[in-house]
RNA sequence: GGGCCUGUAGCUCAGUCGGUUAGAGCACUGUGCUGAUAACGCAGGGGUCCGUGGUUCGAGUCCACGCAGGCCCA
């Protein structure tokens, strides 16, 4: 057999004249196979067939989420595209036309802070200086870094998607059409721009979304923790006790809230003063050594004034620095005093407008305090902290200080922690579609099941409306403009280039709908000022949400395609995008068109290394696909991917583990069919047929195999389709793996014998299984499966597909799928495993016949299985005669269990009493009653109990002299008295294993006839005159010689071993 | 603090409608079989089915409350 190690069907040298099929070499290397696989697909120009030639065919939609090209592409890549693969792989398969059009997130932070890495900038500022119009050149080239790592990638794992049409977010075809819809939003009254406090990144100096804000929790965050004293008016020496962990925010301070039913204490402390707090809190909270003086309730301190403890900036007019009552005020922590900062927290601003309380914006769009804060003016806040700790010290307003650990966000880009900030930017009104978000949602197919109503449907129960502007300089530009005169709000929302170009009068057929050339378009406001682009750009998430939409740049052109395309049957990401794509693409969808974007959706958990912790750079612990792809496959990566547990469970992945699925599948699988491919090509060489068109003699038994495998295969053909319209992904995947086992382990190793004789029925059942097999597992492992189609169907049928990816997905048929023979050889199994398991109890090898087995089933239907199957049982145990339990007589001991399930459900209670009594009664007179078809009647404390036949088991135990084993009800004994005829037999066959031994040591091809000679001795020529015949036939020896001296034997292979009481040679040579 | 998920052998996972003795693979040890197989069979050790309580004749399975881990949110 040829040592090359891959180039067997894909590399298509040639069928020789001897073989039909090209030789499979019995050890593979999997990446070199799927090497010469992809150079195959791509001289026959395959995945754009798979596309072609279903045109016309029913449309299955698929939508590519679209990844970023400007970062590696990892582990995690690699599931969800395995994933996102399957579906259109099958569906084309299925007669669909699916048509995968790829796409690229190019926009957003991450682009641009990349390009601020490169250029040392740091900040707006410094952008600025540089130049927006050559910083967002150099973003618009940098979006590419990766993509030559990605498109490899892509291809090495077999995910077909058309890269070379995929959509991409920062062309301008893109971008206008999120124009388009922006404007489509504009005139539904659903932008607007308002006042909100938001997660800020005053490095990035933009708010955050919610959904990036989720990207960014530290758990773990210290920060300072401060007791501040507010001093009451009025009051002397009094101070209402707040706590906070923003220092920073405390010059912004407008007001106190407290909750109005709360109970409060006013507390003498040691030093003298009073202070005020929650009463639950006060011991937490308080130094030892207070005084309570008085106890009331919340309502009672509202309007109660104070000293503010900063004051900057000019006067105000509205009142502050006085109590008020707010219903989120709490006992969980602090001191039941809140301090209102409305600038800095969105629950302070919500009650500071209802207060009308003034906003105090005291910190600039760096995040550092403003010029008028004079102490810490251009400090950035959380390094100004312990300055104003110290200054309230100073002053004698601080309570105490410490520190305090809690989880904290912080930018999910560049790790600065966030600041909560009042901030003017646009909106998109999502919260007034709230009900139809969900009632949509419950329309789409979630897998895992789970995620619609729970984390996906939960977040939009909570739906907040979107914060759609971003103030920095990669993105799409908000295209609204506005008039500069003094006073004026007259804005201008814009939806195409055409109209931008009528309303300023230009030619704008060359503009880049960028920063900052879309910035330079004015025109007269129709009030005297200029209009003018307001600065914000769109959330990067709302491109990606928008791309069923802009990926055809409709309305502008596709219409068709659009309408085709308009929704998508299936989509697949991780559970990380349930606040990302999943919920961006559902907003604007819903919002547009009042529909789902997607009906199916598979939600992936997170992938995690190999002891369970999260994959990170930091750790170290992060897994290169190349590497696994080199080690061990694309095949083996994706198999693992599919059939480790439930796709929306969080996984664990380690080479390791793709080594194991590699080993325990995909080995068994191409060692079934290299075994295949030698026999066939024998039997091609021996009579010119190949897979048998010799239409020879089947019996009986080998007639009930190939049903039975017939029947195992249209089973797993309707099971794995019908998983694979429920998107179960593992119910489409391991039945494949335990039908190759059972295909290999069962009947190949049950049929050797026919494969070794040519017998075309088995031959043909083998390629045909092979064949649909390799057709079930092409969506989920595509080159394996091409590998077998290509060498055992295309170019030998003439009509076949010349791929199995342009194949069609196998048929079942439901009249071959046999259910009592199902469940017949299920238990003929089980029979099997016990009855050796019985042997070895005794040390008897299987290879020594013995005369009886005796078998107990667990019903009459059990037995009639048995009898069915007795032939195969026979040989597979070794054994002489087959018996059953019920009708063994003497042989077995008696015991009538009582069965659970029909008196618990009849008696309640009263089984556990029929159980005790049952045990106290003679078992054998108890059985032979049930066995006569009586009813026992057990008399229990005041009720009696009639127990049928049919609500026991009579189990028989077999007695002394055989050999048992038991399992689950299942018992299997075999005798264990050997005559000389079965001894003899069984010396038969250890000679004949071990001149096949010699065989294989000798090199011999294993059609090679042989000459034996054996050492001559009484127990040979016995075996000889007995067994003669066998013997020959089995190891295809001409010619078998008796000596007693092997000093003379030459060009002879020998070995020498003991049978029975006798030492023994053997020697052999080619005939 | 809230939501969702997960918890079964050292590891990875099954476990149907609540019903007989909770299974498989990997790993380990022993052993056997084999002219396809670096494969396979068999045996052994290895289990607080996360815990507690409840429902039930009977709970890995249903309910409640916890615990731990993960993810998400505040």
């Amino acid at each position: 057999m040829t040592q090359t190690t891959a180039g067997t069907a894909a590399s298509t040298n040639g069928r020789t004249q001897r073989n039909r099929f090209n030789e499979v070499p019995a050890s593979v290397s999997y990446p070199d196979m799927e090497e010469a696989i992809l150079k195959l697909w791509k001289n026959k120009n395959v995945f754009q067939r798979s596309m072609q030639e279903r045109e016309g065919g029913p449309e299955y939609v698929f939508f590519e989420g679209p990844p970023t090209a400007n970062g590696r592409p990892g582990i995690h890549h690699v599931l969800a595209r395995a994933f996102k693969d399957m579906f259109p792989r099958y569906k084309t398969m299925q007669g669909y036309h699916v048509l995968r059009k790829g796409g690229w997130d190019t926009h957003g932070l991450p682009v641009e802070l990349e390009v601020e890495k490169q250029l040392g900038l740091t900040g707006k500022d410094q952008i600025e200086e540089y130049g927006v119009a050559k910083f967002n050149q150099m973003c618009k080239e940098s979006v590419w870094e990766y993509l030559s790592d990605w498109e490899a990638l892509t291809e090495r794992m077999a995910f077909w998607v058309s890269l070379e049409d995929a959509y991409v977010t920062m062309n301008n075809e893109y971008v206008q059409s999120l124009w388009w819809i922006l404007k489509q939003l504009w005139d539904k009254g659903l932008l607007f721009e308002g006042y909100k406090v938001v997660p800020y990144c005053p490095r990035c100096g933009t708010p955050l979304s919610s959904h990036e804000l989720s990207l960014g929790y530290q758990e773990g965050t210290v920060d300072p923790s401060v007791y501040v004293k507010f001093a009451v008016k009025g009051e002397d020496d009094a101070y209402l006790l707040a706590w906070t962990t923003t220092p920073w925010t405390l010059p912004g301070n407008a007001a106190l809230a407290i909750g109005e039913e709360v109970d409060y204490l006013k507390v003498r402390d040691s030093s003298g003063a009073t202070l005020y707090v929650a009463k639950e809190l006060a011991e937490n909270v308080l130094e030892p050594g207070y005084e309570p003086l008085a106890e009331m309730k919340g309502a009672a301190l509202v309007g109660k004034e104070y000293h503010p403890l900063f004051r900057f900036g000019p006067p105000v007019d509205e009142r502050y620095a006085y109590v008020i009552a707010a219903d989120f005020v709490s006992t969980a922590d602090g001191t039941g005093i809140v301090h209102i900062a409305p600038a800095f927290g969105a629950d302070d601003l919500a009650v500071g407008q209802a207060h009308n309380l003034p906003v105090f914006h005291t910190v600039d769009a760096s995040g550092c305090f403003k010029p008028e804060v004079t102490p810490w003016a251009g400090l950035f806040v959380k390094d100004a902290d312990p300055h104003i700790t110290s200054d309230l010290k100073d002053r004698g307003l601080l309570y105490k200080a410490g520190t305090y650990e809690h989880t904290y966000p912080f930018c999910w880009r560049c790790e600065t922690p966030l600041i909560y900030w009042a901030k003017e930017t646009w909106y998109l009104r999502t919260s007034e579609f709230k009900d139809r978000l969900v009632a949509l949602n419950n329309t789409i197919n979630w897998v895992p099941d789970h995620v619609r109503g729970g984390r996906f449907g939960r977040w939009l129960e909570n739906n907040v409306d979107w914060a759609l502007g971003r103030d920095r300089y990669w993105a799409t530009p908000i295209p609204i403009w506005k008039s500069d005169a003094p006073g004026s709000d007259y804005k201008e929302c814009v939806g195409s280039v055409a109209e931008l170009a009528e309303k300023s009068g230009r030619d704008l057929s060359g503009l880049d709908l960028h920063r900052p050339y879309v910035d330079d378009i004015t025109w007269p406001a129709p009030d005297g000022g200029t209009m003018r682009r307001v600065s914000e750009l769109c959330d990067v998430w709302f491109d990606s949400g928008s791309m069923p939409v802009a990926q055809w740049h409709y309305p502008f052109s596709n219409q068709d395609q659009w309408e085709t395309y308009k929704q998508a049957d299936y989509i697949c990401e991780a559970i990380d995008q349930t606040r990302g794509w999943f919920y961006t693409l559902h907003a604007v969808s819903t919002l547009l068109f009042d529909r789902p974007a997607f009906k199916n959706v598979i939600c992936l958990g997170l992938i995690l290394a190999e002891d369970g912790s999260k994959m990170s750079k930091s750790k170290g612990n992060v897994v290169d696909p190349w590497q696994v792809f080199a080690d061990h496959g694309a095949d083996a990566t994706r198999w693992y991917m599919y059939t480790a547990g439930p796709p929306g469970n969080a996984r664990r992945f380690s080479g390791n583990l793709v080594a194991e699925v590699k080993r325990r599948f995909l080995n068994t699988l191409w060692n079934t069919y290299s075994f295949f491919v030698v026999y066939a090509n024998l039997q091609e060489a021996q009579d010119g047929t190949g897979d048998g068109a010799n239409a020879t003699e089947v019996s009986a038994e080998a007639a009930l195999q190939d049903r039975w495998l017939q029947s195992e295969l249209n089973r797993l053909v309707r099971d794995v389709t019908a998983a694979y319209e429920a998107y179960d992904v593992t119910a489409a995947t391991r039945p494949i793996a335990d039908f190759v086992d059972e295909l290999s382990n069962w009947y190949v190793r049950l049929n050797r014998r026919r494969f070794w004789d040519g017998d075309a029925a088995a031959l043909s059942t083998l390629r045909n299984t092979l064949v649909t097999v390799s057709k079930l597992l092409a969506p989920a492992i595509p080159f394996i499966s091409e590998e077998i189609y290509q060498n055992l169907v295309a170019g030998l049928e003439p009509d076949a597909p010349d791929s199995v990816h342009l194949a069609d997905w196998p048929q079942f048929d439901e009249s071959r799928i046999d259910d009592r023979l199902h469940a017949d050889m299920a238990l003929a199994q089980k029979v099997t495993t016990l009855g050796r398991a019985a042997r070895e109890s005794v040390a008897l090898k299987v290879r020594q016949p013995v005369q009886k087995v005796v078998v107990r089933a667990r019903s009459q239907d059990e037995n009639a299985g048995l009898e069915r199957l007795s032939d195969l049982l026979l040989t597979e145990l070794n054994v002489k005669e087959l018996g059953l339990a019920d009708q063994a007589g003497d042989l077995v001991d008696l015991t009538v269990f009582p069965l659970p399930k029909q008196l618990g459900q009849k008696y309640g209670r009263g089984y556990p009493v029929i159980r005790s009594k049952f045990a106290e009664m003679d078992q054998r007179q108890l059985a032979a009653r049930f066995d006569a078809g009586e009813s026992v009647t057990v008399e229990g404390e005041g009720q009696d109990y009639v127990v049928e036949p049919e609500d026991v088991e009579v189990r028989r135990t077999p007695r002394a002299g055989l050999a048992v084993a038991e399992d689950g009800g299942y018992l299997v004994a075999v005798t264990t008295t050997l005559t000389p005829e079965l001894e003899m037999e069984g010396h038969a066959r250890e000679l004949v294993r071990r001149i096949q031994q010699l065989r294989k040591d000798s090199d011999l091809d294993i059609s090679d006839r042989i000459k034996l000679t054996l050492s001559d001795s009484p127990l040979l020529s016995s075996l000889l005159s007995a067994h003669r015949d066998y013997i020959e036939s089995e190891t295809l020896t001409l010619d078998v010689a008796l000596r007693s001296d092997f000093g003379e034997v030459s060009n002879s292979d020998t070995v020498t071993f003991s049978l029975g009481e006798e030492e023994i040679t053997v020697g052999l040579e080619k005939a």
